[in-house]
Order: structure tokens, then C-alpha cells, then sequence
DNA sequence: ATACAAAATGTAAACCATTACATTATTGTT
DNA sequence: AACAATAATGTAATGGTTTACATTTTGTAT
């Protein structure tokens, strides 16, 4: 049952059906109720790979992303979802695992018009997949989002030198002096970023950073409480944990109430990213929040612009807050 | 740029370039080098609104659900990524805010040929919006997965009756008689489901339900732990509490906590889905785990065998198992 | 009533890949 | 060497929509 058939039926011919069907320019309210009437008693649904293959156009985006089980990049998915789907697109979400040759393949659909742009959410790539993907970007519409791979694609995030700058000057302004730096070990340029932004504070205060200070994690708990647990067994004297990211920050915070620190009075805590658990957790962790809803929805903005040919920002820089909680004295 | 570029610079037929494109019978090993080698040297990509126009099929899934933003369902969909990457079929997330006309909107995009079936992720639907979903599955494969909505369709989840009667039996046999039962205001089968397993425990222990002991919520830790409150002020003895969520168990535990209980001691408290707070809170939480990845993953067989013509279960009932940790004493 | 402009509708080509059927090339048999 | 059988390739139709261009209808002015 296709165009034709209702064509038929209506008695018109298939162009203004067609023409129906994108309420497009000159057909006759007369008309329009035949096309329509008969639309409904076939129930008739436009094909849509006819329509994308004539008009060469999906109205789908694709969005590439390492894990979905992550209420930070959940969240920023639905920041794009709400927009893409006020702006009649579809969402294909592509997960990659941290699986760079999976990713490739997924940026491959794109050359195969399986989808009209695509979002790049929190990827990281080396010299050789940077350089694809800066190569696919002069075909196709591509964004990065909240994290950085190449600077001829448009990119969304939070500052995050200057957030890291924030939370550590906080803590300094509160009257703590040796803070433990939890960071990540990758490449990614927010991780250097964060790391730049806590030095500088610690410099800007008269702060000599020492490296002594300075553990690396992988964004997961129990690593975090181990690296945490080892640090102590140094007997390196700190007054407060400033990490990369919520989870580790509860693997510190447990790894010191082992050790029998007392949270905040002894050490204060700082998270990034503010996952729900924050709020639940006793106690409440301090940590920055970013409004993931935004990011997505101007990631989702940039996208459609560039698919669209009109003008957008190469960079959009986000707002975020600190939220002090009970696991700092601030 | 299309099949037959590549034909002509390959020196054969259309025909051939797609044999060689889909590795069908027949077609000499110096054509297919020729054909490849056109392929490489035009950097030709079929193009998929062609072909899916053509065999009338996307290799696209469908996956509506509620809400990403809660891992039970974004590690659903992690199974059904994984299956469906391994089977060739790319995922659209459908997110429908629990708008019944928004899940509609979704449905209706598989009249249109925009995906070859659907799976539905704990999706509640009443009277009329149920009757036009099974209309749908007579023409459209669609599962549904961890909650039900119709008999007539295939259905993957846990035996959430068995999951309750397992918490509140494990929970009696434990010592404790009086159980609060935080329960969800939904109609959901597995809300239901779940209520009874609960009830069917205590009359299995020769316990009198006792209908003082429920209390509703939304599966939001601020509703619950109002709830909790709430309910605490009217100094109805309890010694233990089961929740139909996690989130809501921590909001007993953090109300229970601020009136002064001590967890396990006085209160024993049990949750359910096992989220990543349950091992990093402090007490950590008792839960039931289940393993969503197999679930999606299962949703995900039994959706590609109903649309290849296989055969396939009408019911997928998978494990679960409780996690007893520092929130009971068992 | 006529001429003409503007509006409404129709015709047919185009988008790209797949495949039934037709044709040509190859191999093996006698 | 001739022929049959089989393998390899080619031709052309097909799927459903959109749209440039052609044609018809409607409306307006004289």
C-alpha cells in the first residue's frame, strides 16, 4: 500500500498526494479533505525509506557514546533526545564499549546515510582515529561534546579547568592546605584540564603543588578505594580529597572513614559531576554539578544547524555550580 | 556516487557490484578483486535508504522506554546494544517521559518502516493505548521487557512475585515480623506482582498482613523518605522495611536514620534493583539483583527471531538473586 | 464572452540497490 | 570438435517518494 493506491482511491494524482503529505504550496482545501479522507480509511503511512532515498535526508542522528550505564552521559542524552525530538529527529545511540574500532564502525553508518549528523559524547581517540574523524567532519555534520578530540569540530562543555580551579580554591579559601588529587589516568583533555585548573589554584594561593599528592584512578569505585587505602599506608599528612569524579570520591571518602578520619572535621571531601547517590549518601558529598540537559540540548542545537547550513558556535561553554555538601566544611 | 559508478569503473554490471556487496553465489574471485578494487579506490558506500527501499527491511530496533536516566534500563539497553550489534541491528532509543502519547508517537514510526520492530521497556499502558499496542503487534514484532503490558506478547522479565516473597521470607526467617513494605503508586503488573509476593510471605510465616504497613510512594528517594517520615511519627512499631526500589529503600534508611533507628540493629532494610549506590553507601543496602544485561539481551533474541520468521518463547523468565549486605542482618 | 494571469493539478524522471530472468562464457564429456 | 550442463554475468523491473516541468482549471479584467 503505497502512495499511488491513495492516489487512486482520493482520485488525484500521486504529486498531490505527496503534496498532502508536506502540507506543501497550492492544493485546494477541497482536495486536501479527498487526499486526506482517503489517507485515513487506507490508514496509509508514508514509506520512509522511500522518502529518505528521494529526498536524501534520514532525520536521524547518531549519538556515539562509551557506556550508557552512566547518569552523566544518560542525562546529557536526554538533553539531545528532548531537542532532536522537537525538532522531528530520531536518536540512534551507539555505544562503543571504549572500543575505538567500534566506533569507527558506527562513524561508518554515517557515510552510508544511515543518519544525518552525529554527537560525539565524552570520546576520546588517538592520532590515527583523530585524524578520521576530523576526515568524516568535512563530509558530515559531527559535534564533541563534554569532551574534546579535534579543534575544527564544534565542541559543548563545561570550563573545566576553571571548575577544578573553583573546587580547589574552595577548599583552600576553607582553610585546607594538603589536598589529595584523585585523578584519571587517560589522555582525555578534561582530565588535563581539571588537573591544570587545581595546580593553578594551588599556585594563585601560594600553594607549592607537590606531586606527592597526586593518585591515579580509572572514574571507578573500588579502584579509587584502594589507591586511597595505599596513599594512607604512606602516612602522608592531608586535610582534604579533591577527585575527578563522584565515584572516586566515595572511594575515598570510605578508604578514609577506614582509616578512621573523620569526614569533614579531619579531611574534606570534593566530587565532580554531582551523581544522584550525592545527595543520598550520609554523608552528602559536595561535588560540581553540570546541567548535562543543556549541554545536550546545544550539542543537539549545533548539530541541527550544521546539518541545516546555518550559522553555529564552534564553542559553547556551559555552565556549572559547586554544591556544598556535608562532606566539606564550607 | 552509487552502484553503478562502481560498476562502470570496475568494468561490469550493477548486478554483479552488488553480488560482490552482499557476497552472494557465483561471481569469480578476478571480479570480485576487480569490483573491490573499485570499491576501495571510489570509496563507495551503499547507500541504505536504497537498499532498505528495495528489501523492505532497516536493521533498525526500536527501544521505547520511560527514561534512560536510571541504569536498571540503561543496562538493559546495554543488552540489547550488544545483541543487537552482533545480530547487525542499530538501536533507536525512544524516550517517552511517561507521555503515552509520545510512546504512541514512537509506535506509530513503525508503521513507517523505520525500524523492523520494537521492544518496549517498562512501559505501562491503560485500557485504550493497550488495545492499540496488541493491534500493532499483529502486524509489528514488538517484546516487552520487564513489565507487561499484553498477554499476546512475548514478555522477558524476573518472576517479580517470587523476588518479594524470597525478600520478605528471607527477612522473617531472619527474625523480623514487622515489615514495612514501601510500594510504588502504580498499576504496573510487576507492582502487583511484587505486593503479592510480599503478602503471600507473611501468610506462608503465619503472619496477619497488616494493611497499617504499606505505605506509597513515586520510586523517588525525597518521596520515600517523606513517606518514611511521615509514617514513623505515628509510632507504629516495625522492625524491618522492604522496598519495591532502591532509591526508596535509601530514603527509609536516611528517615529512619534521622529518628534515631539504628540500621541493622533496629530496622533491617531491604531494596530492590541493586543499583551502584548499594555497595558504596554506608551501611551498604541489601537488594535483589538482576541481571539486565541478559534480559535486553534476551529481549533482544526473541525480537530478531520474530522477525526473521523463527520460533521464539512467549515468556522469558530470568534470574535474580538477593544480596544480603550491611542494611539487614541475615 | 474573451484573453490572460495565476493557481491547482498531473506526468514522468530521479533517488539507489536488489533480483528474477535472460544471456553469455566456461567446463566437461564423448 | 560438438554439445550439454553449469557457472558467471548482464538487463531491466521494482520498491515508494519527491519535484521540475507541463498541463489544466480557476479567476479577473476588459
Amino acid at each position: 500500500m503505497n502512495i499511488s493506491d491513495v492516489a487512486k482511491k482520493a482520485g488525484v494524482s500521486v504529486a498531490t498526494v505527496s503534496r498532502v503529505l508536506n502540507n506543501s504550496s497550492s492544493v485546494t482545501q477541497k482536495t486536501v479533505k479527498k487526499v486526506q479522507d482517503a489517507i485515513d480509511t487506507l490508514n496509509y503511512k508514508p514509506n520512509i525509506a522511500g522518502r529518505n532515498l528521494r529526498i536524501n535526508k534520514t532525520n536521524n542522528i547518531l549519538v556515539i557514546v562509551n557506556s550508557l550505564v552512566n547518569t552523566f552521559f544518560s542525562k546529557l542524552i536526554k538533553g539531545i533526545e528532548d531537542t532532536a525530538f522537537e525538532k522531528g529527529y530520531n536518536v540512534l545511540i551507539c555505544t562503543t564499549d571504549n572500543s575505538p574500532e567500534k566506533m569507527m564502525h558506527y562513524l561508518d553508518l554515517l557515510g552510508k546515510k544511515l543518519a544525518d549528523g552525529a554527537i560525539l559524547l565524552g570520546i576520546e581517540a588517538d592520532g590515527a582515529n583523530k585524524a578520521r574523524i576530523r576526515k568524516i567532519s568535512e563530509s558530515v555534520p559531527l559535534v564533541q561534546c563534554s569532551e574534546r578530540i579535534d579543534d575544527s569540530i564544534p565542541y559543548i562543555a563545561i570550563n573545566s579547568f576553571k571548575a577544578m580551579y573553583d573546587v580547589t580554591d574552595a577548599l583552600i579559601k576553607s582553610g585546607r592546605k594538603r589536598i589529595l588529587y584523585i585523578s584519571a589516568d587517560n589522555s582525555l583533555f578534561s582530565t588535563e584540564q581539571r588537573f591544570d585548573g587545581y595546580k593553578t589554584a594551588l599556585s594563585d594561593n601560594g600553594i607549592k603543588f607537590d606531586s606527592k599528592l597526586v593518585i591515579y584512578g580509572n572514574y571507578g569505585y573500588r579502584t579509587a578505594l584502594q589507591i586511597t587505602d595505599n596513599f594512607l599506608k604512606k602516612k602522608i599528612k592531608i586535610d582534604a580529597v579533591a577527585a575527578v569524579g563522584d565515584r572516586m570520591a566515595y572511594g575515598a571518602l570510605n578508604a578514609l572513614k577506614n582509616n578512621g578520619f573523620k569526614i569533614p572535621e579531619d579531611i574534606s571531601v570534593f566530587g565532580f559531576d554531582n551523581i544522584d547517590l550525592c545527595h543520598m549518601s550520609s554523608p552528602t558529598l559536595s561535588s560540581v554539578n553540570q546541567n548535562q540537559q543543556i549541554i545536550g540540548s546545544k550539542a543537539m542545537e549545533t548539530l541541527f544547524a550544521m546539518i541545516n547550513d546555518e550559522p553555529y558556535e564552534m564553542e559553547t561553554i556551559t555552565d556549572y555550580e559547586l554544591i556544598f555538601r556535608e562532606s566539606t566544611n564550607i
